[in-house]
DNA sequence: CAGCAATAGTTGATCGTCCAACTATTGAGC
DNA sequence: GCTCAATAGTTGGACGATCAACTATTGCTG
């Protein structure tokens, strides 16, 4: 299984790397946790949210499903399902892209709208409260600054298939 | 549904937040699915590395379901679950913990230590290229550290029922 | 020490995500 | 302009995570 020299040239962690990485983490998980389930007596999701939220900045509340997808990084099948449980809850409809036929728009509604509002204030309350008062400024514009190079680093590869990868 | 002031006084975030907040959560979203990606053709999970992980730096490659839920920031059920399907690989056993007959310990198996150094090397490559070379050495210790006070601020809350909430 | 709340862990149903396979349309090369 | 590869999006089945309900054991309080 394992070549011998595998084990060698592996270039472990060390001990301080070790602590980052598993900070990081750990730190992270328990980040989605809270936000979550900040919005969940609010009936959604945060994946959700983000998706309303991305077409409330686009211009007409519209954006192509391929588009969004790359936003908030969520694979094509899976921005299908996402859309057609917003799209039952009527905060958003699908409508046909004539340039391209084989494209489809999502339109935020006026209850997607409305619904957002509420959810937007939760979540930013929820985002204050479990990372951004835990930081010095400072640190948490390090933070967002550093995870900026390993999104773009990590972008270019993803540029692919259903499901990101090759 | 919002009362008019809680608009007024939710503290939004600012320009520069926003887009430091929206890096962290694609990146890390990005980050999470790459590391995944890396370990599938291996057969397992990040999720599951991690619990086995644990095991393997413990003494006597044991701990109990909590602790390892809270370690690896899995609710209780999810660590049943996960545990199940790492029992059913060979990779761990079960055992009863005499001490408190509530409990149950996790154990790691020959076959499991062996599938963890496989698993580690892969995984430690890919936290590297995915994450440490995208960033400057300190700049990446800096994140660990961000996050651990995030973590640390989280993790007393979460100390409750299956699911970590109320 | 009786009674009850709290803790440890499991179970199964439900829901979300992933993956592979599929249709439809567009674009490139000859 | 025909062929074939690439792109956009959807579908359904398999799998993992979540949640509420449950059993068993322990610890606290009077």
């Amino acid at each position: 299984m394992t070549s011998p020299s595998a084990v060698v040239d592996t270039r472990w962690l060390t001990e301080p790397e070790q602590r980052a990485w598993r900070a990081f983490l750990r730190g992270s998980r328990l980040l989605e946790v809270a936000l979550d389930r900040a919005l969940a007596p609010l009936g959604t999701q945060l994946s959700e949210y983000e998706v309303i939220s991305m077409l409330s900045e686009a211009p007409s509340q519209r954006l192509r499903m391929s588009a969004l997808a790359d936003l908030v990084v969520q694979s094509r099948s899976r921005i299908t399902h996402t859309a057609a449980r917003l799209e039952k809850r009527g905060w958003v409809v699908r409508e046909a892209y004539l340039d391209d036929r084989r494209g489809v728009e999502l339109v935020l509604t006026d209850a997607g709208r409305a619904a957002l509002e509420d959810i937007a204030i939760r979540h930013v309350e929820s985002v204050r409260e479990a990372l951004i008062d835990n930081l010095e400024p400072a640190e948490f514009l390090a933070l967002g600054h550093a995870m900026q190079k390993v999104r773009d680093a990590l972008a270019e590869e993803g540029q692919a298939t259903d499901a990101f990868g090759i």
